[in-house]
Formats: C-alpha cells, sequence, structure tokens
DNA sequence: CGTGAAGTTGAGTATGCTCAACGGTGGTGG
DNA sequence: CCACCACCGTTGAGCATACTCAACTTCACG
C-alpha cells in the first residue's frame, strides 16, 4: 500500500556530529548501553540514522532481514497479513524501543510509520560481529528480547480471552503507562495510531473500536476532544476492567507495547 | 488446581550416568549444544533432572523465576489468567522446548505438565554465569528467544484475525510440522492436549472446537477415531484453510508452538 | 468551497458463546 | 466382575457480542 521510503542521511540532519552514539540521550535505555564510552565509538561507526515520513514503509515482512532498527523518534507499527488482507498490528514501537530482530533471513512481519519516525539503522551482519565481541551487548539484547516475549504473551492473553471494552481498557493503560516512564504529564495520552490501527491491534473493527471509546467516555473513564489525545479521568475503573494484568504497579523496563 | 509436584532426583532414575549432558540425544537442539565436549562437563554440574506428572504444576505465574528448564520428554503447556480464570494457553512445549526465561525475577505465566513430562532444570543465577563465561550459549538462546518472538506472532495473528476453523487448521498443521522435524511418520498425528487446551489456546471454547474438529472431518480433510490421534488426510486444503502462513515450507529451527 | 479521509452512530446479521443433554470411557469400589 | 460415577467429547437450541453495511459529520487540504 505504501511506497518505498526517503532515507534521510546521518550526520546531515544537524551537522556532522563527531560521536553522536556517545551523546544519544536514550543510549542508556537500549543494546547501546552496554558499551562504555570508550567502546561507543565502534557502534557509532556502524550507525546510520534513517527517517520515514507518516505511513511509509520501513521494510516488509518478505524482506531480507538486513538491519536492526532503534527508534530514537516517533512511532512505528509492525504487523502481519493473511493472503485476504486480514491484517494483525503485533505491536506499536516508540523511543527507545528497538525492531528488525530476526536471526532467521527475512523479517517476520512488516515495519510502517504511523507517524514521521526516526531510527539507528544497524547492518545485521556488523552488529553481529560487535556482539560476539562485547557479550554484554548480547545479554542486553536477549533481556529486552525477553521482555518482548512477556509482552506477547499479555497480547496474547488481550486478543483471546478479553472483551472489546476490556481490550481498549488495556490498550490505554498500556500507552498511559509508557507515558508515564517516559515522564509525560499525567492524565492525557497522546493516541497517534487511528482507530483502524488500533482495531487491528487488538482483534477488533473500526467500528467496535470507535463504539468502546465512546462506551468509555459515557461511563466517565475518559475524555475526547481530538481523537488522538485521550484524557484518562479515572485510570483505576479503566484497570479494574482491563483485568489487572497490567503491570501497573512496578517499573520493569517493560517492552509493553508488543 | 494442580498441587505441587514430585521432583524425581537427577540420575537416580536409570543408574548414575558420568555426564548424562555429553550423551544426551537433543542437546544440538538447545543451548547445551554451544558447548563442546569439553565445556559441557560444567553445564552437567548443574543441571538436575525433574519429572512432573500430568496435570501438576511446575511453576505458577506468581513464583519467583528460580530455574530454567529444558524439555527432555513429554509435553507442558503455558498459560496467563484473568481474575474471573479465564484462561490463555500461550504455548505447548515438547521435546527440546525451552521454559522459565524470564529476565524479570518472576515468571510470566504457569507452567502444568499435559502429560508426564521430563526436563533438565538450570538455577537461573548458575546458568546466567555460565552465559557470561561462554557468550556462544548467550547467542543460542537470544536465537531461540527470537524464534519463539515470531512464533509469538504467528499466534498473534491467529489470535486477532483468524476465524475457528482457520485456527484449528493452523494448530494441527503446525503439530504436524513439528512432528515432521521430529521425524514422526507423516499422516497420523499425536494431540496429547484436552479439547478445552486446545480452546483456551486458540481463544475459544470447547464447543467450538468440537464442532470445527467435526467440520474438518466431515469436510474430508482430517479423521478422528480417538480424539487424541488425527490423522491429516488433505494437509494442502488444511493450509489452505489456514492461511498458508505456516512457515511449512523451509526447515527453519521453529520454535513453532508458542 | 468541494473532496476525501477519518471517525461516529445506527440497524441488521452472523459467528462463536452459553446452557443443556447425551454417549463413551476409564477408574473405583462394592 | 460389574455397577457406578466422573470426566471428556460431541451435538443441539437459543442467544449475545462483535461484525457488516450504510449513512452522516467533521476536519484537513486542495
Amino acid at each position: 500500500m505504501t511506497g518505498v521510503k526517503p532515507l534521510i542521511e546521518p550526520q546531515e540532519r544537524d551537522g556532522v556530529i563527531a560521536n553522536p552514539c556517545a551523546a544519544c540521550g536514550i543510549r542508556d535505555l537500549v543494546v547501546c548501553g552496554a558499551l562504555d564510552s570508550h567502546d561507543i565509538g565502534r557502534l557509532n561507526a556502524i550507525v546510520r540514522q534513517v527517517h520515514v515520513g507518516h505511513g511509509e514503509t520501513l521494510f516488509f515482512e518478505t524482506d531480507p532481514a538486513a538491519n536492526l532498527y532503534v527508534i530514537t523518534d516517533g512511532c512505528m507499527k509492525v504487523y502481519k497479513l493473511l493472503a485476504d488482507g486480514r491484517r494483525q498490528i503485533t505491536g506499536f514501537l516508540f523511543r527507545s524501543d528497538f525492531l528488525g530482530l530476526a536471526f532467521q533471513d527475512r523479517y517476520a512481519y512488516s515495519a510502517e510509520a504511523v507517524a514521521g519516525t526516526t531510527l539507528c539503522r544497524f547492518p545485521k551482519q556488523k552488529l553481529e560481529a560487535l556482539l560476539a565481541e562485547f557479550p554484554a551487548m548480547e545479554e542486553r539484547l536477549l533481556k529486552l528480547a525477553s521482555n518482548e516475549l512477556a509482552a506477547a504473551q499479555d497480547q496474547m492473553l488481550l486478543l483471546g480471552r478479553k472483551t472489546a471494552g476490556e481490550k481498549l481498557a488495556s490498550f490505554l493503560l498500556t500507552l498511559l503507562h509508557r507515558a508515564a516512564l517516559k515522564g509525560q504529564p499525567h492524565p492525557e495520552i497522546s493516541v497517534p495510531m487511528s482507530r483502524a490501527d488500533i482495531a487491528d491491534y487488538l482483534g477488533l473493527t473500526i467500528e467496535t473500536v470507535s463504539r468502546s471509546f465512546t462506551k468509555l467516555r459515557k461511563s466517565g473513564f475518559i475524555s475526547i476532544d481530538d481523537p488522538k489525545r485521550v484524557v484518562i479521568d479515572d485510570p483505576d475503573a479503566l484497570a479494574e476492567l482491563a483485568g489487572i494484568d497490567e503491570d501497573f504497579s512496578d517499573d520493569l523496563p517493560t517492552a509493553s507495547l508488543r
């Protein structure tokens, strides 16, 4: 549906930076944090910064898995398709999330930008060489992957066993949780994805998502002016509805939204 | 629902073996394969073999994640529960599968034996020390985890977007695929889990699973005498129904059933 | 100011769920 | 040895949740 993407090249954006990785604001959050200030240059040598515009595709499910990415800003969705076009979004990814992990030779899913997104691109082969050299990075990656796995299991519980209302409540709480982790002001959350995307993420139709939003609103749990901004008025009621499975208490490095 | 399990101790079962890991038949398939015959003794020093009987629980979702397990024989199910008892089985695990990967301090799911199951138990702390010492093991684990992740995404597609018939067809094909990988005679597959387990795995009710079996049978795709043994008469038709998403062509080290 | 995309709402429908009954099988105990 | 019972799986009838189809509003963008 969406075409090829323009790749904006690395340093050229805001002038040449000597060692961008060293200055990276999210470095502690991801694989990069496993390297100290001395070794970080090695990573720096293989990264390129890329940009995908709203609605553009970073890679398709069938593409050779040539790169691993870390999001520095924006929002991506990853999804799988059935032959007749039915779509399941398996995750929304934000700043500091990684994507493209595939130790098969092809990606297991397609990746498309929900909003303009900037990513660090690591060539798979070169990164694997670095992983072999710096086991601390590999360990970090394993932990991240294991968090992803836990999040995937939460999502299976949601898809297989929750009602429409419970699904939407869980989704909003996860968004709230993630926003909180990143230090955003509480009550209002940004919902950058369309109702269609939410539907394909929750295993529902657009209409059911819309109706569920309305129901939550009429129950006084949330308020909506702009569909892309939702105010969480009653997080406790929402948690009750969601089934309280959202690990809403502890401050894990949740790989939540996938 | 199920109580505590009896742990049958290691070598005592068939006499003392000097170095069981070295002689292990599935060693190549799992993390253990990353160590050569010299280093395998290190693993051997921390393993214990445990056994869980049919219907017994190995660990619960809330337990501290003290161990990682590899199945040497049998079948386990792992599941998550909602407060009101609704259950989602997130995977069935067989010989050579691992479970208990959780780099949080608690398991993300409960694990119960579908049939009598024997496992190798690795204490998490000791294993992590070994992982640090032998990066090849960590690499192996990362690849396995990344395969799990791909399988989890397949399952999300199934749960969110497939119909009852498609779900069951996909499930049977995955069982067939796994049996084929382990060199079992083709047409008839073993289905050790109950209809209730299948329902909780596919996000359906028992009745719908049963009706879907009947429909597949009446369509001539499968034959059933014993509910625990299913003959796949028309794998192609089944694949067509399933959506042909099952990576049924290539011989990946599929971490399929979860 | 026209057009199209996105979201909401309504009416009717269908897929899968609930409730219920029944048959087969395996384990237990009289 | 066989009667009994519990469990599992199957089938039927009715129902509800979420889907389909459709109309309408709003808003962004020419």
